[in-house]
Formats: structure tokens, C-alpha cells, sequence
DNA sequence: TAAAAAAATGTATAAATTTGCAGAGAAAAT
DNA sequence: ATTTTCTCTGCAAATTTATACATTTTTTTA
């Protein structure tokens, strides 16, 4: 769970902030209480598809890749959890209960988020179906969901 | 003469195939006949805005930035070159004039090609004035304008 | 709940990238 | 044409980033 918690501040403080290192980074997260170290923000940044670019003034700074951006924007995700009511793994794939009329939508946001692991989805009217990746297993999944939506894991119970 | 073609090349390289290093783009680029050093691959990838972007199957790959792709593609600089009939320097500005008309067309590729070192440019009918940034030099505005409009050097006049 | 499997992380190191500096070359000025 | 100025580039060193391996922690399974 400290993983998620260093994750979404990564992501928080790279597009609020001028990057350019990990080692600023670290110091930066660490200001925040979250300590780690710069292997680990190696391997946290590439799974967040955060890419480095030159920036005008000589040196370089980290950002969020077009799709991690569009998400971190919306705040689309912020109440999206309410309607989810339940989560079930079947067959390799991710089954999410949602009120009825909102499986769409929640859809949209997963699809829209641009997570690897996800090759896709198909909603229904209350069943939103998540399709993992070859190699990929629900519980990485359910590490994306959570990653999408803050709080899935403790919010949402498992069936 | 030699940098230009050179920038060239890695974009084309850059846009066409998988590259995740600049060791691998150096061997590429012999491969084309071109010779140069990793260290000026560094900062040519920096002044062509190439970012890195974390692969999926786990390393990384160079790409276009997203402005440096739009002209890339569009393949609008190709002939611009004939409506251009010459260029001044005047007081730290550049000016293009173009056959009649043709100016604001011409303004449009300069603005949309995203280069840092021009702040802007106003267009009238037959002129192009462009506004370098401070400390830009006109000679760097005119390294610009090879790289949008390839050929540019050898084939307008200067007055 | 205990055992097994998978994921996460730190350490140390390898690999890759950036940069200061000095010299070569091109462009501009005289 | 010669001098002067600015740009480009290689070299080598410094910095930054990625990764193999071992260990710990978490999750899953029986």
C-alpha cells in the first residue's frame, strides 16, 4: 500500500513541480515523509510513463506522459468510487459491479487512464469488464485501479 | 552544413523506427554515412525537443515531441521554399519576403514548427517578420529555418 | 493459518547521458 | 583577405539512470 501512496505523489509532484532528477525527487518526496530510494523512483517513474523532456533552459524536467496527464486533470476519478459496488476476478479478467447506468462511464475512465496493463474494456449497464494484458494477473489490476481511483481497494469489496 | 543534414536524419530515424539509446542511434547513423560522437547525439536530441518515453516491454524509446512531430508529418515545408524570395536581418529580426500573399502561410509553418528560439512572427502580405527570443541570435533563427524548410540556406538569397 | 508464490525494494554496480573545456571550423565584420 | 566572433564538436570526466541480485514484504493458495 506505500507503493500506491509514493506513486500518486510521484505523479503529483512532477506536474506541479520542475523535476529534472531523481535524486530531486528523492529529496522533494522525502520533504513529503515518503522514503525510498533512487532505484526504486527509477523503476516508479517508468511505470508511470513519465518521460523526461529537454527543457528550454538547457537541462531537462519530468512529465507526465499525454494520457497520465489527461486523467491527473479531469479529477473525472475523484467520486467515481461511489458507484462502484463490487469487484470480482473470473477467468483472468476483472469484473466491476457498478450502480446501474454507470458502467460506461467508469469505462471511460479506466480506458481513458492508459494503463498497460489494461489491453481494454467492455461496459454493459452495471458490469464494466476489464480485460488484462497477456502476463498481466488481476492482481496488478487491481494495483491499477487503485492507482485510477485513490481508495479502490479499501472502498470496494472484493466478491 | 554537416549539422543540419545530421538533425535531419535523426528525426527521420527518431520518427521511423525503435530506437532506445544513442549508442544505437549512433550505429544507425554511420549505417546512413553520417559520423559523429554520442556527446553531439545528446545535444542534438536536446535541441530537437526528442523525449524518452518508457517502453511497455520494459526499456525505453526516443521519440518525437509533439510539436516537432506535427510539422514532421505534414509534409507543408516541402515546397514552402518557392515562395520565399529572401531574407534580411534588421535590428535582431528576421524578415522573409515571400511572393505575394504568401505570407501568412508561410508565418503559420514558422509558429507551428515550435522551435524555442523564435518568440513569434507577424505576418502581412508579401513579409514575414520574426521575433527571435532574447539572446537568440539571427544566425540561430536562421538554423531554424533550415531545419523547418530544409534547403533554405542554398536556396534563398540574402539581401 | 501456514506454506508457497509473487511483488516490492535496497544495495551495489553497470550502463547511459550530460557537460566543461579546448580546439576546429564557419560566418560576419572590417 | 584577414581578423574577429560565433558555432560546432570531440574528448574525458561527472552526473544521472537502469538493472542484476538478494532480501523482505505482501498476496495468494491450499
Amino acid at each position: 500500500m506505500q507503493k500506491v501512496t509514493r506513486l500518486l505523489a510521484v505523479e503529483k509532484i512532477i506536474s506541479e513541480e520542475n523535476i529534472s532528477s531523481q535524486e530531486e525527487l528523492l529529496k522533494r518526496l522525502k520533504k513529503s515523509g515518503i522514503a525510498c530510494t533512487q532505484a526504486t523512483l527509477s523503476r516508479d517513474l517508468h511505470q508511470l510513463g513519465v518521460i523526461r523532456i529537454p527543457s528550454e533552459s538547457g537541462g531537462y524536467k519530468y512529465s507526465l506522459s499525454d494520457t497520465a496527464r489527461q486523467i491527473a486533470g479531469t479529477g473525472l476519478n475523484k467520486n467515481i468510487i461511489s458507484v462502484i459496488r463490487s469487484v470480482v476476478n473470473a477467468r483472468g479478467l476483472v469484473l466491476l459491479k457498478t450502480i446501474p447506468g454507470h458502467a460506461s462511464s467508469t469505462a471511460f475512465i479506466i480506458d481513458n487512464a492508459g494503463r498497460f496493463e489494461i489491453a481494454g474494456t467492455i461496459a454493459g449497464d452495471d458490469t464494466v469488464m476489464i480485460i488484462p494484458r497477456d502476463n498481466i494477473t488481476v492482481s496488478q489490476v487491481h494495483s491499477c485501479l487503485e492507482m485510477i481511483f485513490p481508495g479502490f481497494r479499501e472502498a470496494v469489496k472484493k466478491e
